[in-house]
DNA sequence: TATTATCGTGTAAAACTTACGCAAAGTAAA
DNA sequence: TTTACTTTGCGTAAGTTTTACACGATAATA
């Protein structure tokens, strides 16, 4: 097994290389399952999302999600906070299950089937946290021919996000807890790949009234500072409306 | 193992009981993966899950959902389409995937993670496929206490199918192919435990243009009877919509 | 033939969305 | 320090959608 180091040393994660998942796979009786996550990251007003070298050579190394077997005595969810624990460093981040791939022949190592997690990290507070140097961000729009059927479940992953961020205040977690309404929006559009008009977005949020005035201004913009926000989830945890209607 | 005859004695299913399946999840090495089938029907103005009683004393004979074992060669969706079919008997169901229930202590028999799909089905076609007397639909608003964590799982899926119906046209599987707006009105305001305005429900189908005037009108109602609908299945495929927005 | 329940249509007020104007605040360069 | 440039912050008018509510017509049944 493949034993690596952090790059600032102080932890020491132990991440299973293709050829240990296959060993393992390969002496299972039944089905093996794992768990993929599509981590997600805004930054320089892109979309991105983090992706590993494959290194298995049949796959020409290709790139493909983090992932990892589950435990025989590991929760599935905590499988996710784990692989994410030993990617990124990062405890407490966003996560949600989004989908399980269950086709027979999706993993040339034999049956696996796989729940796809979806993260949203602050990509700041990733930076202080690098641990593996076969890492990289890759933007969202340029992510093609992923290695196995990831492509389809990274596919699954970014609509199920642009969905799922037009309903709840997930987007925040991708931004630092302070954020102008201009960072907002632009998070928004890189998302949804779209443009806003920007004083009914402004109009819009200000409507729903669960944001935080900081009383402080954005520094080091080459231009006319904003004001500071902060999104009040507490107010949204009780608030948060119950929509009734029909509409498709 | 448990091998039972359908009740118009033309198919034979082999059925696993419980200790079937602890048979086969303790001689597991690893993960045990099964499917477990929330089933809906709307009868008599009232939303309707299809139950089976656990065979297991254990569970002091308490209702469960439907499911099985994923085979070793069997996709994922595959197993609840056969898991739907050994049960009422139909094909061409309506089946989506729902969420993957992974707790380690979830199931007694050992470790089984479950992937919990969703079925809507016309009762109508079902009646004349009654597999199983262990069966039964229960009004969903008295479902409580099932078996396992399966009440988990069954309010997972109901809530889904509320937020769902309100987004795609799903609810027209559990209706007749051909229905009146006032049936496809009660099915809403069964599945969303509400009350609509008459006039303004028919305006908002009418609106969207997708349902197909039968020229045919109701039967055997004890009032004016209503015109039949069929929806459009194939327009919508083409024109839905690509709603952007935000409300949350 | 009267009664009863539902069908089918319409309209006015309220709420929300969209499109766009403009003065003020700050940066940067002449 | 003046000017040009960019972005912020606020506001309004027009268009669209949602909501609340009324009434005559039609069929079953008593």
């Amino acid at each position: 097994m493949d034993i690596k180091l952090s790059a600032n040393g102080k932890k020491a994660s132990t991440i299973k290389t293709f050829q240990t998942i296959q060993t393992e796979v390969e002496s299972s009786t039944g089905i093996a399952l794992s768990v993929d996550c599509v981590i997600f990251g805004f930054d320089e007003n892109k979309l991105k999302v983090l992706l590993i070298r494959s290194d298995l050579k049949k796959f020409q190394s290709k790139w493909s999600l983090l992932g990892d077997l589950v435990g025989i005595k590991e929760d599935l969810d905590n499988a996710a906070y784990r692989i994410l624990k030993e990617r990124t460093g990062l405890n407490d981040v966003y996560l949600e299950q989004v989908h399980t791939f269950g086709a027979v022949n999706r993993h040339p190592a034999g049956r696996v089937v796989t729940a796809a997690y979806c993260s949203l990290i602050n990509v700041q507070h990733y930076k202080l946290n690098i641990l593996d140097n076969e890492l990289h961000w890759h933007d969202v729009q340029s992510v093609t021919d992923l290695a196995f059927d990831h492509q389809s479940i990274f596919d699954t992953c970014y609509k199920w996000l642009q969905k799922r961020i037009q309903e709840h205040p997930l987007g925040f977690n991708l931004l630092p807890k302070k954020f102008s309404l201009r960072e907002l929006q632009n998070l928004y559009e890189a998302i949804l790949n779209t443009k806003m008009d920007r004083r009914n977005f402004r109009k819009k949020f200000f409507a729903m009234d669960f944001l935080i005035d900081m009383n402080e201004m954005e520094k080091d913009v080459p231009h006319r500072p904003g004001k500071l926000y902060k999104f009040n989830f507490d107010k949204y945890a009780k608030k948060k409306k119950k929509w009734i209607g029909i509409d498709f």
